[in-house]
DNA sequence: CGATCTTTGACAACGGTTCTCAACAGGCGT
DNA sequence: ACGCCTGTTGAGAACCGTTGTCAAAGATCG
C-alpha cells in the first residue's frame, strides 16, 4: 500500500507541474512520449486515478465524456471555466453557489451531497484563431 | 428528413412519458423489451438522440460517464437533483446561479458559455434501503 | 396499389478506460 | 552492497457505452 516514487509517476506529476490546462489521460501520455520519457499508457491511466484520489489533481468530463486532468494551484474546493477547444482554464469559486446547493438538496431529503459545477467557453485567443 | 412517427419512436416517447426518473438508453431498451415492445438497441439511441436535439428530452451524464435521459416537466432552462443510486429527481432551478456564471464567464473574456450544474445525493428512500 | 425514401435492427466497429499477468524495480533489512 | 519482498509496469486483451453499416422493412404520398 506504500506509494513508491517511480520514474513514471515522477514524469506524470512533473508533465502536469508544466500545463496550465486540462488534458486527456492520452494527450499527457503523447507528451510524454514526444518528450523521450517511455511510459506506459496504463500507467498514464493509474497515476492520473491515484493523484485524483489525492485530490493532488481535478479531474472533470469533457462533454464528448473523456476525462480531463489538471493540477491546480488551490487544494480546496473550487470550480472551472474551461475554454473547450485549447483546455485553457480559469480557476472561480463561488460561495453563494455552494451554499444555495446545499440548502436546495437538503430541503428535498437529500443526503452525501455532490455538486457539479463547470462552465464551458470559448476562450478570447481559440475565438480570433477559429475567425480566421 | 421529414420525421416519421414510427412504432418504435411513439414506444420509446411513452416508456419516457411513464418514467419520471433519469434512464440510460439501455434501461430503456431493457424496459420496452419487457414490456413486449421490440425495438432494436441502436434504435432507441437513435430516438432519444433526435429527442434531445429537439429538447424534448434531457440529458446528463452520470458520474461514470454513461448519458442520462428524462422528459422534464418544464422545457425551459433548469437543473436537476439526482439520486445517484436510483435516478430519482427534482427540477431544480437558480436564477442566481444563472446570473453569476455568465458573469464571471464574460470577466475572462470567454464567449459561447454554457454551464453545468448538476446535484447529486442519495435520498430518503435509497438510504433507508441501504441501511437495512 | 405502387413508388419512393426514411427508418429499422443485427452486428461490426470505435474510443476511452480498465484488466491481466509475467517481467521489473523501489526500498527496507541485513 | 546485496537480496528479497512486494508494489509497479506495460503490451495487449477485454470491456462497455455508443455510433456506423447496409440490406430489409415500412411509412407516406400520388
Amino acid at each position: 500500500m506504500a506509494a513508491r516514487m517511480t520514474r513514471q509517476r515522477t514524469a506524470v506529476v512533473e508533465a502536469l507541474d508544466e500545463i496550465a490546462d486540462f488534458r486527456s489521460a492520452q494527450q499527457l501520455h503523447e507528451t510524454l512520449r514526444a518528450r523521450g520519457e517511455s511510459v506506459g499508457l496504463a500507467t498514464v491511466y493509474r497515476a492520473l486515478q491515484a493523484l485524483a484520489e489525492a485530490s493532488e489533481v481535478d479531474v472533470l468530463r469533457a462533454e464528448d465524456g473523456e476525462s480531463l486532468y489538471r493540477r491546480c494551484a488551490r487544494r480546496e474546493h473550487h470550480h472551472h471555466l474551461v475554454c473547450r477547444m485549447c483546455g485553457r482554464t480559469v480557476e472561480i469559486d463561488g460561495p453563494t453557489v455552494e451554499a444555495w446547493a446545499s440548502k436546495v438538496a437538503a430541503a428535498q431529503g437529500f443526503d452525501d451531497i455532490e455538486h457539479t459545477i463547470e462552465l464551458w467557453g470559448t476562450c478570447a485567443d481559440c475565438r480570433a484563431t477559429a475567425a480566421s
